[in-house]
DNA sequence: GTCGTTATTCGTTTTATGTCGAACTGGTGT
DNA sequence: ACACCAGTTCGACATAAAACGAATAACGAC
């Protein structure tokens, strides 16, 4: 996965502020295993120093998610400039050990985005199914050589959190054997989304494999480097 | 691992909820991904049902760490009392594949715990070191034939979010495979506490390696369930 | 269609957050 | 010993959160 790290970690320092029966420390937890000192991190943030101090001493019990959530990205945003050591160091936490070979970007919304919305901005071509659906996120799978070898359950993490999302299948030759491979599993995407190929080039048995899972088939030629940032980029 | 799912679980969530540009439709995925009424929800946290909608129609736009911690704990709990379906469903994204079978428990302070406070809760004799030191967490390995056959990717895991921590080995017969293990590894635990072994029973070069990566080592006979459960319930 | 139950909107009150700046504490260097 | 800087504590204040309850809107059941 690109650089999903990040992400993950500011989810689990947020995850973890917001748990703790006590926030401030949690902060301060994570402030000094950054080794940033509390007046760099104020000074990030534009804030008076005496603002940390008191989040971290916990005169304000219950910090906003606004706050937290500010604080966690300055600290992240601060140990890239310093060449991200430190999320480096925690990458390894996070590291599931198939992501970079097997799934080249993932993503859920916070709230579900129509399936239309969706296929416009990655210029699909609809192929069998109908858009009027909506989903949680999306996968973008990396090699389709690489997820037949996976067991079952690292394959269901391509699911992610949510079953109700789009499976982009990249550099497909007839659109075939992702197809099977969805066909063998249990869990079914609402969605595939077959990348590098054109819609009279589909092996005509998709649609027959699709309709029984009632699964939405569409198809685009454009770029895996441009649907990533495209789909990243994106604001719904 | 014994039961950190839901633990892991209600740090996703609250982790995503905190970081989203608004919180409320993010609570509001996780309240609808767990099938549970508004109704339901408002009830179980004693408050009306109103506030729940406040929340996630974004009236609160920065709800602080407190009610969104609650609010999570209460869609856990809900779940947990109709069979725990949705965490089970939910956990296939959190598992690693070898917490089971190699790490029996992992824990992660929120602030710093004296080394002292920490061999006095689970009966330690000191071996060698000191216990002027303070860890963020602790590490309860289940068998030391498991770890020796662990990438080392995979084994650095077990230094979990800090290397500050202990490393407690369970079922030792001489401490000399656990220190060989850690003097191989390039992160060094703050403490190693050798379980089920007297300390005159143990092998005498143990001293001379932990002396070298300045390593605390201290062994208990405290049963690994009672371990556990003693270090879960503490509070510091 | 009407009723009852459940969910949302909104006015209102109380309490707490978010922020500053001034005053205070504690090391460091000269 | 003194001045200086970084960090903490604290009073103050505007604004927002947290909560209730009444009024309104939605949805099924009959």
């Amino acid at each position: 996965m690109k650089s999903g790290v990040r992400n993950q970690l500011a989810e689990k320092m947020a995850g973890e502020i917001t748990l703790s029966d006590s926030p401030g420390q949690a902060l301060k937890k994570w402030r000094v295993s950054f080794e940033i000192a509390p007046g760099v991190l104020s000074e990030r943030l534009g804030v008076s120093p005496s603002v940390i101090s008191d989040y971290e001493s916990g005169r304000r019990k219950s910090p906003g998610t606004a706050i937290v959530g500010k604080i966690v990205d300055a600290i992240l945003s601060i140990d890239e400039e310093h060449g991200g050591n430190h999320i480096q160091q925690f990458s390894s936490m996070l590291y599931t050990g198939m992501d970079d070979d097997v799934i080249y970007d993932m993503h859920e919304y916070v709230s579900p985005v129509p399936l239309e919305t969706f296929a416009a901005t990655i210029g699909c071509t609809l192929l069998c199914g109908s858009v009027e659906q909506a989903i949680n996120g999306y996968t973008i799978i990396n090699s389709l050589n690489a997820i037949l070898q996976l067991s079952s359950n690292e394959f269901n993490r391509i699911y992610g959190w949510s079953t109700e999302r789009a499976l982009i299948f990249t550099n497909v030759s007839t659109g075939k054997s992702p197809m099977v491979a969805i066909r063998v599993t249990p869990f079914k995407p609402r969605c595939v989304v077959l990348q590098g190929i054109e819609a009279a080039d589909v092996h005509p048995i998709v649609g027959k494999m699709a309709e029984r899972d009632r699964i939405t088939v569409m198809c685009t030629g454009m770029e895996v480097e441009t649907i990533v940032s495209v789909l990243r980029e994106k604001e719904w």
